[in-house]
RNA sequence: GGGUAGGUAGCGAAGCGGUCAAACGCAGCAGACUGUAAAUCUGUCGACAAUUGUCUUCGGAGGUUCGAAUCCCCCCCUACCCA
């Protein structure tokens, strides 16, 4: 895989780069919008190209699950089945052994699910996630891992971390083993577990990094523990993963998690905040969150974030989009969702071009500050 | 003019002698959401004191009863039907 760093922040480990696909290249840091089911919620493909979204998610579990592989690949792989073609990149399944742990049986062989949908028996393995997300055609596949809670045992994070070193290189060795199926290459990252505990979680890095994965993913972070305790294991990772490699940091975060991780050498973002939260009325501006369901917005026809050059505050008010939600449109979330990815892309964009001009610690301070300051939720 | 069904907290709507400050829904208010089982979920929602507390409520006025939103009488209003 293609990685070069432009520029390195003086004061920080903040770095601005270019990963480069057969999709697109893709500037870094980057935030990635999640679209799970091959769908970023209420948003086109279209529409996320107007945002200039460079990258988003999908999920293996969920589109083993429906369509499933068949039409998949009928399809001819994801891109040319929703319309994207831009790059993607797909989990492995991992977050859900951890969202879905009622649900799941671990083994050494892999992970046994009982679908959510029909409660059917599905059988997860280091290889047939490769094979699936070859069919889905990915262009950046994560390994099957375990994504343990926190808090847990120091033990049980040993074990589990252990498991999924000793699936990565089933993973890799199959994704050597393969090709792609539509004549586009794909690339595979690996996932460094070992929760907060640094012992565990220096093991699990350099193990992978041994693999030589395309890039490397932080993953198990954000399931509950301080923010700190996470800061802290990015201070590790950074150390510990090669600087040449792009580095992941899985499902974070808020809009404070992400200049924090930026800091400390993370490249790339995941998460479900900005269109989640937007779909339930919660909208982010440079000063703060706000719910627009309230009812304080009733009449309140200023833009979300005054000021702010996107598509929604150019074009319609807090009262307006509170009318929607209130309501019951699907307009309402859409315009929310749509706000808050420009939101996070902004963010993102705002942290190269401040990293560029060796201005980025001093603008994320002034941004957190005024974020803080005058939260509106 | 006659008949029938009703008038319950912001709205809708249960309750039909005590366990009723009154189910439930909506609206309101507050909160949660981090590799999406989330268009979801939680709390609150008469007024005050703000933990077990007190006070005023179920169209209005009387009455029966130890005790009424619930029973009786009169009045007012609404919807529909018949003249």
């Amino acid at each position: 895989m293609k990685f070069s760093v432009s520029s390195k922040d003086t004061r920080s480990a903040a770095r601005c780069g270019v990963l480069s696909t057969s999709h697109g290249d893709i500037p870094t840091p980057i935030f990635m919008p999640v679209g799970t089911r091959a769908s970023v919620k209420s948003v086109e493909p279209e529409e996320l190209k107007a945002l200039d979204v460079k990258i988003i998610l999908a999920n293996t579990y969920h589109l083993f699950l429906k369509p499933g592989n068949d039409i998949l690949f009928k399809a001819g792989g994801i891109h040319r089945f929703m319309n994207w073609d831009r790059p993607l990149l797909t989990d492995s399944g991992g977050y859900q052994v951890y969202s879905l742990s009622q649900l799941r049986k671990i083994s050494e062989e892999g992970v046994i699910f009982k679908s959510h949908l029909d409660g059917s028996r599905l059988h997860f393995t280091p290889e047939n996630v490769v094979d699936t997300q070859r069919i889905i055609g990915s262009d950046i596949m994560m390994p099957l891992d375990e994504c343990p809670p926190w808090p847990a045992e120091k033990s049980y994070v040993r074990k589990s971390g252990e498991l999924t070193i000793r699936w990565a290189e089933r993973a890799r060795d199959h994704f050597a083993d393969t090709t792609p199926l539509y004549g586009y290459e794909q690339f595979q990252f690996g996932i460094t577990q070992g929760g907060t505990f640094e012992e565990l979680r220096a093991e699990s890095s350099r193990a992978l990094v041994d693999m030589d994965f395309d890039g490397y993913a932080v993953g198990g972070l954000a399931v509950g523990e301080p923010a700190e305790e996470m800061y802290r294991m990015l201070d590790l990772s950074h150390t510990l993963l090669p600087e040449s490699k792009p580095r992941y940091l899985m499902g974070v975060g808020t809009p404070a998690n992400i200049l924090n991780a930026i800091e400390r050498g993370i490249d790339m973002f995941d998460c479900v905040i900005p269109t989640r939260e937007g779909r339930n009325g919660r909208v982010y501006t440079r000063s703060g969150t706000m719910n627009l369901r309230s009812a304080k917005f009733a009449d309140d026809f200023r833009p979300i974030d005054e000021g702010f050059d996107n598509h929604v505050c150019r074009n319609y008010s807090r009262a307006y989009i509170r009318h929607l939600l209130n309501v019951g449109e699907i307009l309402g979330m859409k315009l929310c969702t749509l706000h808050n990815i420009s939101f996070y892309l902004w963010l993102t964009s705002s942290a190269r071009r401040h990293i560029q001009a060796g201005t980025f610690t001093d603008w994320k301070e002034a941004f957190l500050k005024e974020f803080n300051s005058n939260d509106k939720a």
